[in-house]
DNA sequence: TCAGTAGTTTACCTATGGGTACAAAAAATG
DNA sequence: CATTTTTTGTACCCATAGGTAAACTACTGA
């Protein structure tokens, strides 16, 4: 019933992650939603509130796409755990040096920006933290099944060191001037595993 | 000649940094710094220009003088170099999670802030993680020569990994609801020198 | 003491942020 | 169709961002 939407909400949300994602929440104005989003203003915000509510939507679409994206990049694949872990760290590295824009990771990017101003924000960047270091330990305790890994190791210790790992590469390739730092970190951290 | 500033040009920038630390750069206004510093804007303006270039001799004056104190922190005392790097670490986060504010890192907030976007600020920023990075590199070269440390170990590779575990221990902080996990990332870390 | 110099105050300015209000338009229902 | 429901476009709104201009004040050296 009623007026059928011009847009799609989902296609909407993505296209306002990806301004939130390049810009932050802060230096994100109304007028650059309306230009990605392809509509009008008074539309834009009968569909969702306030940009804060497009941001939270954003955000949480971030979370199912993106950061999924590297718990999947962890799971597929018939290499070793060590091969899968080295992979997905370079590649992410690869990534987001590859990016001209430079955008790093959003969560971070919102822990960063916005953190205590905003719990909102707070506790969903902490529940994409969460089940990345659960992504992590999932792959540990894997290499503990196959031998791979030492099964005397706390799988839980080792996960939050890979998560922390990853924020802080994420940090780093906003202003790296080049991947040799960001590469010698991970070497570090995987032959300590 | 002229007449005498009424306000002490350095204490001035270290109360904007604090403003700018809180609240980072975007979310910062005129009035934030006319408040804070307690002239008018006028004055303000006169003295320093533009809200950029204030936030410049701030980040500066950042890096002179905190990423200055973990270094200090990391080069004081008669530990041996693993037991500092153990305090320094645990202290970071103990403060870190102590602010009300949540401050974090003013140079990694920085960093998600701005970034690609102020070329200035980057600069900057990998100033300070250079700094750091040398710091830590200092201290493993030193647990080398005590015998502490193996002396096969690559000093730039585990500093670079210890600049990034403190990276991302400071956006942990903005989020972190408690000290547990950063408590077990430290000890991971350290465990595997 | 008075010219020159620098800092301060107050007033002002334009553009934009982040919306809201309202009427017109386009469907679904009966 | 007429009605109801939702979406859309246009117009409008106020506060603030980020700063500038001009006058005023306090010092210095000659």
């Amino acid at each position: 019933m009623g007026r059928p939407k011009q847009f799609d909400p989902e296609t909407a949300v993505e296209q306002a992650m990806q301004v939130f994602w390049r810009k932050g929440y802060g230096d994100t104005t109304p007028q650059d939603l309306v230009d990605a989003l392809g509509m009008g203003k008074g539309s834009l915000y009968h569909a969702f509130g306030s940009k804060h509510g497009l941001f939270e939507l954003s955000l949480r679409h971030y979370g199912d796409t993106q950061a999924k994206a590297l718990t999947d990049l962890l799971t597929e694949g018939d290499d070793s755990v060590k091969e899968r872990l080295r992979k997905g760290l370079e590649l992410l590295v690869e990534m987001d040096l590859a990016d001209p824009d430079r955008r790093g990771c959003m969560a971070v990017n919102t822990a960063a920006e916005l953190a205590v101003a905003d719990e909102t924000a707070s506790t969903l960047v902490r529940g994409m933290f969460a089940r990345t270091e659960g992504a992590f330990q999932a792959l540990i305790e894997e290499g503990k099944r196959s031998g791979e890994i030492a099964p005397d190791r706390d799988a839980a210790t080792i996960a939050s060191l890979l998560l922390n790992t990853t924020i802080g590469l994420r940090v780093t390739a906003r202003v790296a001037d080049g991947p040799d730092g960001m590469r010698r970190t991970i070497r570090a951290v995987l032959d300590l595993l």
